[in-house]
DNA sequence: AAACTCA
C-alpha cells in the first residue's frame, strides 16, 4: 500500500529536491500528513433525543446517544438481524469504523497466510476457585448478536487462546489477572465481555442533572497512543451495539474530550493523568463503574504509576473491589507486582497463557556484542543489509534508552539518508501521532523510540526490532520485541549488548533459551559471571505461568486480604496442556483469525 | 530512565 523506504528515497529524489536534503526534526513530517480530520458525521443532529447515556442529560438539552431506537431487531438476545443494515437511516450517524462494506461471505473469511498453528501448543494455567471452562469458538459464547456481527466484521474467525479462556471467566463476572504473550489478542479478550455486559445493563439509570458523566467501564493504559489504539478497537467491537466508547488522554486540549463525554459515555478509555484531571474537575464520576480494566497492568502498578492508579481506584468514588469487576492484563507480571495487584482484586482467577513473561518463539532473537561507540555504524550495517533483503513494506523499530538519544539517533539517521522519525515523551502529542502514522504507513519506515512505544502498540509490518540500548528490565525487553511477531506472524529482534548490560545477561540468556533461540557462547559466559543475586525469578518449570499465590511464600504478608485462596482454593484450576482434551489443545484444526487486525494485544 | 494532567 504505502511506499517502502527505497521508494521514499527514490521519490524524494524524483521530486527534484536536488538531493534528499537534511531536514531538521522540528520541520519534518510537515507536509502530507493530514491532521486528524473530523469524522464525517458530527452527530450534531442528535439534539432532541432523550438520553439514556448522558446522565446529566447532556448539555443543551441532551445530546444523548442512543442508536437502538427504532431497531427492534438490534441488540442483545439474537432476535432478528438488525445491526448492520440500518446505515443511512437518517438519525443514526455512528461512524462506521470498518470504513467500507466488507463482504461477509464465508469465502472471505477463509484466511490465508496466517500461521494457524502458532499458538496451538501453548500451555494454559489457571488458578483460583471454580474456573469456567474455555470455549473453542465465538459462537459458543453468548456475546450477543450485534457484537458477534462485529467480530465477523473484524474477520476474527476463532478466538485466540487468551480469548478462549478469559472471555468465559469474565462473562462469569469473575475478577481476572491474565497473562498472555504479546500480540495474542488481549484487547478483545477484555473488550468483548465489557461491551456484552453493558449491553445487558443498558437499562441502568445513571444520575442526571449535572455536567458529571458516569461511565460504566473504565480502561486504563500507560501511554496515550495505546489508549488511542484501544479506543479504536473498542469502537469497532461496539459498533451499533448502543455502547458508547470515549477516549481521554493528555497532551491535547481537554475541551473536545469534555464535549465527547457530554454526549454520553459507557466505556472510558484513558491514561491516568487525564482521568485524574477529569475526576478532580468532577466531570467524570466513577460511582457507576461496573468494569475496571488495566491494560499493561504490571506497568500500571509499578513505581511510577501506582500512586496515580491507587488514587483513581481507591480514593475517588469507584465502587470497592467485589462491587465492580476488575481485570488486569499483561504479557508480563512479576510476582511483586502481582502482590500489589491483589489489593484491587476480589476472589480472582489467575490465567496464564504461556509462561508469564516469556516471548513468543515467532520472534528470531539475536544478540550482538557492540561497544557503545560502535552502535551507530553497526545499526547502519543492519539497515543496509535489511534494505537489500527485506520486503518493501517492512518496518524497523529502534529502541533507545533516553528521549535525548532518540532525538540524536533520529538526526543521525536522517543525515545519513535513512528515512527515520522518532517518538518519545518530549515531543508534542501531535508530533508523536504524526511520527507513528508516518511509520505505520511506511512513509518513514524507521522509527526511533523510547519505551513509550514498548508496550501494546499494534503496528503491522514491523519486521525488525532493534534494541540499540537494552533496557534494564527483562520484562521491558519482552514487550519491546513483542512489537514484532504478532498475530502469528514472524519477526526479528536484534539487541546490542555490551558491558553496561551485564546485569541483564543471565535473564536474557534464560529468556532466549526458553524461546528456543540460539544463545551466543559469550553471553552464556556473561550470564554465569553476572549471576550473583540479581534478576527476578523466572520460574523454572516447563509449564505455565506463575500465580504468586502458589509460590509458597504467601505467608509473608500475613493478614493481607482473605481472598488469596479464592473461593474454592486452587482446586478448580490446573494446567491444561496441548494433548489433553481439557483445554483448547484438543481442538482438531487449530488456527484462528484471518486478516487479523489489531485487537491483538 | 520513561511514562503519566494542566498550568
Amino acid at each position: 500500500m504505502s511506499a517502502s523506504w527505497a521508494d521514499v528515497a527514490d521519490s524524494e529524489k524524483a521530486a527534484s529536491r536536488a538531493k534528499p536534503a537534511y531536514v531538521p526534526p522540528h520541520l519534518r513530517n510537515r507536509q502530507s500528513e493530514p491532521v486528524a480530520h473530523l469524522p464525517q458525521n458530527d452527530r450534531g443532529g442528535y439534539g432532541g433525543q432523550p438520553s439514556r447515556w448522558a446522565p446529566g442529560g447532556g448539555v443543551g438539552g441532551g445530546g444523548g446517544y442512543r442508536n437502538d431506537v427504532g431497531r427492534p431487531g438490534q441488540g442483545y438476545g439474537g432476535r432478528g438481524s438488525g445491526g448492520w443494515n440500518n446505515r443511512g437511516g437518517g438519525w443514526d450517524r455512528e461512524v462506521n469504523p470498518f470504513g467500507d462494506d466488507a463482504d461477509l461471505e464465508p469465502a472471505v473469511l477463509e484466511n490465508t497466510g496466517i500461521n494457524f498453528d502458532a499458538y496451538e501448543d501453548i500451555p494454559v494455567e489457571t488458578s483460583g476457585g471454580d474456573v469456567p471452562p474455555p470455549v473453542n469458538t465465538f459462537a459458543d459464547i453468548d456475546l450477543g448478536e450485534a457484537l458477534n456481527l462485529n467480530i465477523r466484521r473484524c474477520k476474527y474467525v476463532r478466538p485466540t487462546p487468551v480469548q478462549r479462556n478469559a472471555i468465559p471467566i469474565l462473562l462469569a463476572e469473575r475478577d481476572l489477572m491474565a497473562c498472555a504473550q504479546t500480540g495474542s489478542g488481549k484487547t478483545a479478550a477484555f473488550c468483548f465481555p465489557i461491551i456484552s455486559g453493558i449491553m445487558r445493563d443498558q437499562h441502568l439509570q445513571r444520575p442526571r442533572g449535572s455536567r458529571t458523566v458516569y461511565p460504566l467501564a473504565v480502561i486504563l493504559s500507560p501511554t496515550r497512543e495505546l489508549a488511542s489504539q484501544i479506543h479504536d478497537e473498542a469502537k469497532k467491537f461496539a459498533y451499533q451495539t448502543g455502547v458508547k466508547v470515549v477516549v481521554a488522554y493528555g497532551g491535547t486540549p481537554i475541551n473536545q474530550q469534555l464535549r465527547e463525554l457530554e454526549r454520553g459515555v459507557d466505556i472510558l478509555v484513558a491514561t491516568p493523568g487525564r482521568l485524574n484531571d477529569l475526576l478532580e474537575r468532577a466531570r467524570v464520576s466513577m460511582q457507576m463503574i461496573k468494569f475496571l480494566a488495566l491494560d499493561e497492568a504490571d506497568r500500571m502498578l509499578d513505581m511510577g504509576f501506582e500512586p496515580q492508579i491507587r488514587k483513581i481506584v481507591e480514593q475517588m468514588d469507584m465502587p470497592p473491589r467485589g462491587m465492580r469487576q476488575t481485570m488486569l492484563f499483561s504479557a508480563t507480571f512479576p510476582s511483586e507486582i502481582q502482590r500489589l495487584a491483589a489489593d484491587f482484586l476480589s476472589n480472582y482467577i489467575f490465567l496464564a497463557v504461556g509462561r508469564v513473561g516469556s516471548s513468543t518463539d515467532l520472534i528470531a532473537q539475536r544478540v550482538e556484542y557492540v561497544h557503545e561507540a560502535d552502535k551507530k555504524s553497526h545499526l547502519m550495517d543492519l539497515l543496509h543489509a535489511q534494505r537489500e533483503t527485506q520486503d518493501k513494506q517492512s518496518l524497523t523499530l529502534v529502541f533507545v534508552e533516553t528521549k535525548r538519544s532518540a532525538d540524536a539517533l533520529e538526526n543521525w539517521l536522517c543525515m545519513n539518508e535513512f528515512p527515520a522519525t522518532s517518538i518519545h515523551g518530549d515531543r508534542t502529542q501531535q508530533e508523536r501521532e504524526v511520527a507513528l502514522r508516518s511509520f505505520k504507513t511506511g512513509r518513514t519506515p524507521i522509527l526511533v523510540a523510547t519505551d513509550v512505544a514498548a508496550r501494546g502498540l499494534d503496528i503491522p509490518h514491523v519486521a525488525h526490532v532493534v534494541n540499540f540500548d537494552l533496557p534494564n528490565d527483562i520484562d521491558d525487553y519482552v514487550h519491546r520485541i513483542g512489537r514484532t511477531g504478532r498475530a502469528g506472524k514472524s519477526g526479528i529482534a536484534t539487541a546490542f549488548f555490551n558491558e553496561k548490560n551485564a546485569q541483564l545477561a543471565r535473564q536474557l540468556a534464560e529468556l532466549m533459551q526458553e524461546a528456543n533461540q540460539e544463545v551466543p557462547e559469550w553471553l552464556t559466559r556473561y550470564a554465569s559471571r553476572a549471576s550473583f543475586g540479581g534478576g527476578k525469578k523466572r520460574g523454572g518449570g516447563r509449564f505455565g505461568g506463575r500465580d504468586f499465590r502458589r509460590e509458597g511464600s504467601f505467608g509473608s504478608g500475613g493478614g493481607r486480604g482473605n481472598d488469596y485462596y479464592g473461593g474454592g482454593g486452587y482446586g478448580g484450576g490446573g494446567y491444561s496442556g496441548a494433548p489433553s482434551g481439557g483445554g483448547y489443545g484438543g481442538a482438531p484444526s487449530g488456527g484462528y483469525g484471518g486478516g487479523v487486525t489489531s485487537a491483538w494485544d
